[in-house]
DNA sequence: GTGAAAGCGCTAACAT
DNA sequence: ATGTTAGCGCTTTCAC
C-alpha cells in the first residue's frame, strides 16, 4: 500500500491540495459539495493526514514529554492515567522518558526532548535539578512539575504540601502527649522525606520540642525490613511514620514479630495511601493523595500554559490536598 | 532564543548545510577542520536538529507506539522500564496510549497512531482485537504484541504461556490426590484467566477428570473480598489460584476470617508473583514472570523488524519462561 | 470559494 | 571534500 498523501487526495477529487488541507482542518470557507467530494477521496483512499508534516508546518507537535524516574510506576500509575486521559481530551500524546537511578544520563533524556520538539514537559519528581530545568526553559519549552513546589520563569508546579500534611498530623500526637514519633528513611523518595523530615521539625520546634527520630536505613541492609526487624526488638515509638505502603507492612511485619501489638504498643501510619494498606492486618491508616488528579491537573495546566496569551490565564502553582484514612493501625 | 536550524549553523561555519548535515549524522567523508568549524558553530549556537524534519526527510519518526490498558501501571510497570531500557540504547522514543476498559475508543486511539507515523507499534494484552491489528497492519506498521500468542504478517509476539505453566502445576496436585482445585476470576485480566482456565482443564482432561471450580465474582459484589468473605465462609479447596496480588490477599484473608488455616486447610498460589506476595503472612506463593525481560524483548523484536532486511532474522513468536517460587501459602 | 506558491528544517542524490 | 537542489507532506498567505 503505497503511502498516499493530501496530493493524492486532491487529485482523486478534482481540487487542489489547499482545499483538501483546509477540509481536514474543518475550515467554514469550503463549500458544502466539494467538501463531501473530497471526504469521500479521503475515505475511498483511506488518507490519514501525516502529523510529522503537519508538525513541521505549523511548528508545534501536539505532543508532549512525560519524565518519571524508572521504575517508579508503581506509585505513578495513576498520576499517569490522569494525565493521559486529559491529554486525549486536548488531543496531545505523550512521550516516555525515564530517569535512571544514580547514573545521570539526565542530558541524554533532556537532548531528545529538545530534538524532539515536543510543545511542553511535564517532570515528576526531582531527578531533574534546576539547572536541567533551566536548559530547558532556554528552548523556550514550557514545564510542568509534579510534586514539587517549583518558582521559575515557564515553570508551574502541581503538588501537594506534605510538609503540611505530617505537621498537622504529628501536632495532634504531640499535643496528646504522644512524643515519641518516628520517620523511617525511603531511599527511593528523598525529595518526599525531605519534606516530610521538615514537617515533622517545625511540629516539634513549634510545640518547643525537638524531633530526632529520623530512622536511616543503614546500607549494608539490603532492605528495610531486614533492619527494622532488628530495630523493633530493641526501639519502640508511640507512632512510626513511612512514606509507602511497602515500609509500612515491612513495620508491621517486624513489630508483630518483635512480638509487640499495633496499635496499642505503637502506632503506625503510611503516608502515602495504597489498597494493599488496607489489605494488611491490621489495615494500616494512611492519607490518600491524589494521584489522578495530580495527573490530570498537571496536564491541563500544561494546556492551558500552551494556549492562554497571557500568564495570568493559569496559577504558576496548585496545590491539591489529601484525606486522611483512619483504619486499624492507629488509635 | 530564536529557533535556530541547520541553515544557521552553516552560515556561522560557513559551509553549507549539506556539510552540517554530514556532520551531525556523522558521516565519514567530511574533513577535520571543517568538522570542528561545524562543531563549534553548533556548540556557540546551541542547535538541536529537528527531529521532525529529519523525521520528514527520512520517512521515518524513530519512536515507536506503546499501547497498554489503562490503569495496569502496577502490573505493566517493569514492561515499560523493559521496554524503555532497550529503546534507549536503540535511539527510539516511546509514546504512550492507554486503552480504556469498555468503552471502546480503540479507532481513535489506532488513528492518532497512524497519523503519528510511529515506526512500529508495541501492543501490552488483549484490548486491541485482531481486527484493529488488521488496520494498523494494512499501514504497514510493524506490530509486536506482548503476552498474547499471535500469528500473523508483520506481528510478532512475546509472552509467557500461562496454560502450560498452570498445566504443569496442577497436574502434579492432581497426581497426589489433591483434585479440588478452584481459580479466582479476574475482571481485570480476563486474557490471562482464559489461558489459565484452558490449562486447567486440560490438565483434568488428561488425568481423567474434570475442572469445574472456576470461582466467578458476582457482579454485584464491589470487591472480590466482599464475596470471597461469605465463599469461604461455606467452601474448601485443596488449592486456590489466584492471578494477582490483591486477589491472593483477599483469599488470604477471606480464609483466615472464615477460621481456616493457610497452608494447612487449604493452599494458595499467586500467578503473578509480586514482592506484597512475600510481605503477607503467611507469604504467598507465585510465579517469577519475567515482565522485564517482557518488554525488554519486544523492544528488541521490534528494532529487528525495522531493521533487518528479511523475515528471517527474528523469531515470529518468543516464549519466555518463569520461575516457581514457594513460600509458606502451599505445602 | 478555490488555487498557486512559498516555506517549515532536514536528507540525499547529483554536481563540482 | 563540499555545495546545489529537489523533495518529504503539510499549512497558509496571497491572488483570482
Amino acid at each position: 500500500m503505497k503511502r498516499i498523501t493530501i496530493y493524492d487526495v486532491a487529485k482523486e477529487a478534482d481540487v487542489s491540495l489547499a482545499t483538501v488541507s483546509r477540509v481536514i482542518n474543518g475550515s467554514e470557507v469550503v463549500r458544502e459539495d466539494t467538501r463531501s467530494k473530497v471526504q469521500e477521496a479521503i475515505e475511498k483512499l483511506g488518507y490519514k493526514p501525516n502529523a510529522i508534516a503537519q508538525g513541521l508546518a505549523l511548528q508545534k507537535t501536539t505532543t508532549i514529554a512525560l519524565v518519571v524516574p524508572e521504575a517508579s510506576f508503581y506509585y505513578t500509575g495513576q498520576i499517569i492515567n490522569g494525565l493521559i486521559d486529559v491529554a486525549k481530551i486536548y488531543n496531545y500524546n505523550i512521550v516516555l522518558h525515564t530517569t535512571t537511578e544514580g547514573i545521570s544520563k539526565t542530558n541524554d533524556i533532556i537532548e531528545t526532548i529538545i530534538k524532539s520538539r515536543v510543545d511542553g514537559v511535564i517532570i515528576f519528581n526531582d531527578k531533574l535539578d534546576k539547572d536541567d530545568l533551566k536548559v530547558l526553559t532556554n528552548y523556550q519549552v514550557p514545564i510542568v512539575v509534579i510534586g514539587n513546589q517549583m518558582i521559575a520563569d515557564n515553570i508551574c508546579s502541581v503538588y501537594v504540601d506534605y510538609a503540611k500534611l505530617i505537621y498537622d498530623y504529628a501536632d495532634k500526637y504531640i499535643k496528646k502527649g504522644k512524643t515519641n514519633l518516628a520517620l523511617i528513611e525511603d531511599r527511593k523518595n528523598p525529595a518526599m522525606i525531605k519534606q516530610l523530615n521538615e514537617g515533622l521539625k517545625k511540629a516539634f520546634e513549634d510545640n518547643g520540642l525537638t524531633f530526632t527520630n529520623y530512622i536511616e536505613i543503614p546500607k549494608e541492609y539490603r532492605s528495610s525490613y531486614m533492619f527494622l526487624k532488628d530495630y523493633f526488638k530493641m526501639f519502640s515509638h508511640d507512632l512510626v511514620i513511612t512514606y509507602r505502603d511497602s515500609q509500612a507492612m515491612a513495620v508491621l511485619n517486624s513489630v508483630q514479630e518483635a512480638g509487640k501489638s499495633i496499635p496499642d504498643d505503637l502506632e503506625l501510619v503510611c503516608v502515602l495511601d495504597s489498597k494493599y494498606n488496607s489489605m494488611a492486618r491490621p489495615q494500616i491508616s494512611g492519607f490518600k493523595i491524589p494521584d489522578y488528579d495530580l495527573g490530570a491537573v498537571s496536564m491541563r495546566v500544561m494546556t492551558k500554559m500552551l494556549h492562554e496569551e497571557n500568564e495570568d490565564g493559569y496559577n504558576r502553582e496548585t496545590e491539591l490536598s489529601y484525606i486522611y484514612t483512619p483504619r486499624k493501625s492507629t488509635i
